[in-house]
DNA sequence: GTGGTCTAGACCACT
DNA sequence: GTGGTCTAGACCACA
């Protein structure tokens, strides 16, 4: 609605994902610091206490630690950010598998259609 | 998927889906009668207005026509359905490479993801 | 500040441990309705939000579940409930213990502190 | 305690409870010199403001001395440090004793709990 | 009426 | 300037 954003996601959960997706990417690396929320807000069109909210889910799945009066900083622990990247991995993979088989579509026809698609690139 | 967070999709938007998804898993045979509005929600304890909505938005689909009086049929129209099969298939597949690359990996990785995956079964 | 709260712990988090404290009693009992976020916000001087997020933290910890439209009710998990009682019980024994030999008393003291003050009622 | 809060008690506070342990430990003696408000600020990444307050904090309670131009020191008066002792150790196990009352464990429970607990070690 | 999300604006502790 | 908390008030989907 405010500034280019899905509309059935909550906001603060599109946040969520777009940092996770930066750091998976390597865009944010380890001990590197978030814009703060006031920036965010402002680059998102956003209520800061938006960003908050999303800033307090990260902190929660262990991606990203707050200083008091620093900031907040995509987290130190390298074996975290490995790992989530294999978790999101495993994850899309396998709900990718899963809704094809609930379609109808074998392993087979998943492998070729996917093939077909990787070749157009 | 990453967190404990609430289904965030509208309840009419996941019945579309799940009726979509019977219909190109073949279980909803074209010509078919859907369960009426009324019979449908005391199924999934929704609400008639919100099954309603559902309907209305697979009709603009040409999924499914309405006859009044009658109830809600999957279309006649074999060619949509199979057109609609082969429309999902693509899109799951297109976005699920799109989601893989824009985390990182390459279409080596996606396609060895896959087959670890598809061998577990 | 406003209600009869302690100043130094966040309104939503004392919310929090007295809704786990009346659950562990008792006092609440599996599938129970809490308050509606509105009552409890009169009924304690403090706005709906910040109920809504005590609410939530509870959720996540799988204490409460939230139905839409319906409120906000005591797990029925009961397994989780007795859990949580067995985990509180064990977390305040380890940190009386912990806190009184870091003071410099040893076993034998702490049990006869304890069995005075026991006997005092 | 329950879920991943942040510590929410202030950091002056804080300190007051970890120089009054030193203290009732024995760590710290009668007479002894505390570490300076710039030292201690140092050690513990703290502003000297906030350990300024800590002090000020304990010389209220008569626990320290503060002699201009020398220093802050534990004071000379043995009775209130052993008085300290006593006290503390009852507050702990009132409280202790509350809290496990409140939660609807009776006293053979709290015993058999603690001496659990207790043979652990 | 119920919870969920969002905004605007405020105050606080900490650096 | 930075995150954390809180309020007041609004709108939404759902029952």
């Amino acid at each position: 609605m405010t500034g280019g954003f899905n509309e059935t996601q909550p906001i603060y959960y599109q946040l969520v994902q777009k940092v996770i997706l930066q750091i998976v990417r390597g865009d944010l690396k380890a001990g590197e610091k978030l814009p703060s929320v006031r920036e965010m807000g402002g680059q998102f069109k956003v209520n800061p206490n938006t960003v908050q909210r999303a800033y307090a889910d990260l902190e929660r799945l262990n991606v990203v630690e707050t200083r008091r009066g620093l900031g907040t900083f995509v987290t130190e622990d390298r074996n975290r950010l490995t790992q989530l990247r294999e978790q999101l991995k495993h994850e899309k993979i396998d709900t990718f598998i899963k809704d094809m088989q609930e379609m109808g579509f074998n392993a087979r026809e998943i492998k070729d259609g996917l093939n077909e698609h990787l070749s157009d690139n």
